[in-house]
DNA sequence: CTGAAAGCGCTTACAG
DNA sequence: CTGAAAGCGCTTACAG
């Protein structure tokens, strides 16, 4: 690993030819691990590679070859636990490809989403992988990325998506039949009068969420009342805010589905503070399966996204999509599984 | 953004050139926002270029000028919330200033470490900011990453680290003083017996707070029994099952500094299993002001390391870096900040 | 203010 | 099996 380069310039491959007696082909072949070349040349060359320390230029191969060695990843809220862990699983299999990730963040913002898009498509990706910000519109994005690389959207719809976007790949999750078993299982602890909390109706996600919901309390004859609906930012200290707004009218309801664990955490929070323990007095069910799901007292019975493997999913759905850029688009919805921690939502004595 | 192209080839410089019947190096001029250029040729050329949907491709500009655009992120573990709003931080600093962030994840293992720092090393990044996996040794670090590409460490020391790498910048966290101020914290409210629970002696940061609250103990002159300090993977669950281990022995603490916010939210999982309530009962500290710090029940009292601002603080002492790389090397210990709420160590009754 | 030429570091036919 | 030549898409002196 020494060098006897001096610091100011770098080691090329002309330096290995030099070096080495051979021509700068010969020195590519062996880069590349051609069977053409001879057994002791490629040995002499490899010693001298190692010896100058010599660091392969992608980018330049990747010129001249016209072809790319990145996935661009652009989150929408890289802090946000879930899609951290989308990430890592996009990044892992990415990394097992021999390929790098390249990373934006759009903090929700579609502006800062096409500026991210805008940088990151300069830099040439083969692919893009694409959480989208809330709001994201399906024509901008594609007048920042172009119809040449291929996209794959995660986890939410854009708005105004066309057919001329159905080349796009697409992986999101079942929201619907999530938000459907989490209220049958309520349904089945016995409960009747079941709230839908939290979350917002211009989220994709909420609405289906909420549609998974009535469709649940539909099957069954179950009345719903208006206030059982309430809307909050996705966040714990609003939906702990929020709590009492389940309670303004009669009749209050014994449950609720909860839009994801964060608000039915903060939701917990909400009750204790209004003297209900959460889980003996008002069972409720979460969505994501988080860390502090298992953890939170009571224990939170949830539906299962697992991130992680959404994310290796998204990144081999893409990496199959560079492989055959004329098959047809795929438009997966995974299913989500309910993980049931009864003390969140215990019998209804 | 309609564009006359076929898809099979990418519009360039010369096909804008060709078009408005000037040189390349004039597109190129435009490009760069020279000042040379007429006003009524970059009008025309700028035209063109949004008629075509041009799109710069900044790996060859990359390559001609010598430069770069991106950064190197490599993490020890993203799917950690900590490490996750880290790299938001960083990303926002990198986007800001117009490059962009290569991503990579160690998952904790130091032969993973090497392999992504030898990927990302062959797209020339400007910069490289590694979060060390645990055990990162700093020669493989500088084998792989090379002399010529400026590092910084970010919250662990590199094991094995000689004068040698003393040009790596490096930031950490002043986890010292965190321990110390959350030690005297629990004395100033009345606690004499207090325990250090959690987090383990391989790693620097653990052994780091371990070292301020001993210093704290012993500036009072309070005497610390051996199990007291108790050892356990960084994790809610195993600190759930440890917690027992600080009543094996008499006499017991009344209070804990834990490793962090996980092992604090654990122990108090595991003082409930026992009958004693956290707060009343049994008081605690974390370390790290982790989300869910402020909503647990008790809510805990913890040190805030500001994860986003450290990353942009990362970010911008590497960009500073690049501006200046042969300015002495900055290591920087960013203090940590006691963040007191009472319900988890309350007055001592 | 604009153009012709050379070159960043690599790879790919094509000869030999 | 190896080498000479051309070229990926851009930028940079250098002339004019």
């Amino acid at each position: 690993m020494e060098s006897n380069t001096p610091l100011g310039r770098k080691v090329t491959v002309r330096d290995i030819a030099a070096a080495c007696g051979v021509s700068r082909a010969t020195v590519s072949l062996v880069l590349r691990d051609s069977p053409l070349v001879n057994k002791d040349t490629r040995a002499r060359v490899e010693e001298e590679l190692r010896r100058q320390g010599y660091v392969y230029n992608r980018a330049a191969a990747n010129l001249r070859r016209r072809t790319s060695s990145s996935i661009a990843l652009v989150i929408n809220e890289l802090a946000n636990p879930f899609f951290a862990e989308f990430a890592a699983g996009v990044d892992d299999v990415v990394g097992e490809a021999g390929m790098v990730t390249l990373l934006g963040s759009s903090s929700e913002s579609p502006q800062r989403e096409q500026a991210v898009l805008g940088s990151l498509i300069e830099h040439g990706p083969g692919g893009i992988i694409l959480s989208p910000a809330e709001g994201s519109d399906a024509r901008q994005v594609l007048a920042a990325v172009g119809a040449r690389t291929p996209l794959l959207v995660f986890n939410r719809e854009l708005s105004g998506e066309q057919p001329e976007y159905a080349h796009w790949d697409s992986l999101a999750l079942d929201n619907q039949q999530g938000a459907r078993e989490a209220t049958a299982h309520l349904i089945a602890q016995g409960h009747r009068r079941i709230a839908f909390f939290g979350g917002h109706g211009d989220s994709s996600s909420c609405r289906q969420r909420r549609a998974g919901y009535r469709e649940a309390m539909k099957a069954v004859g179950f009345p719903m009342a208006p206030h059982w609906e309430v809307e909050c930012l996705p966040t714990r200290l609003d939906a702990a805010r929020c709590a009492e707004a389940l309670f303004e009218a009669d009749p209050a309801p014994t449950a609720a589905v909860c839009y994801n664990d964060a608000v039915a955490l903060g939701l917990m929070h909400g009750l204790a503070e209004r003297g209900l323990a959460p889980g003996q007095d008002f069972a409720l069910t979460g969505f994501d399966d988080i860390a502090e799901a298992a953890l939170a007292t009571p224990s939170l019975t949830t539906l299962a996204a697992a991130p992680r493997a959404r994310g290796r999913q998204a990144a081999q759905m893409l990496l199959q999509r560079l492989r055959d850029p004329d098959a047809e688009a795929r438009r997966i919805v995974a299913p989500v599984k309910l993980v049931i921690r009864a003390s969140s939502c215990p019998p209804l004595a």
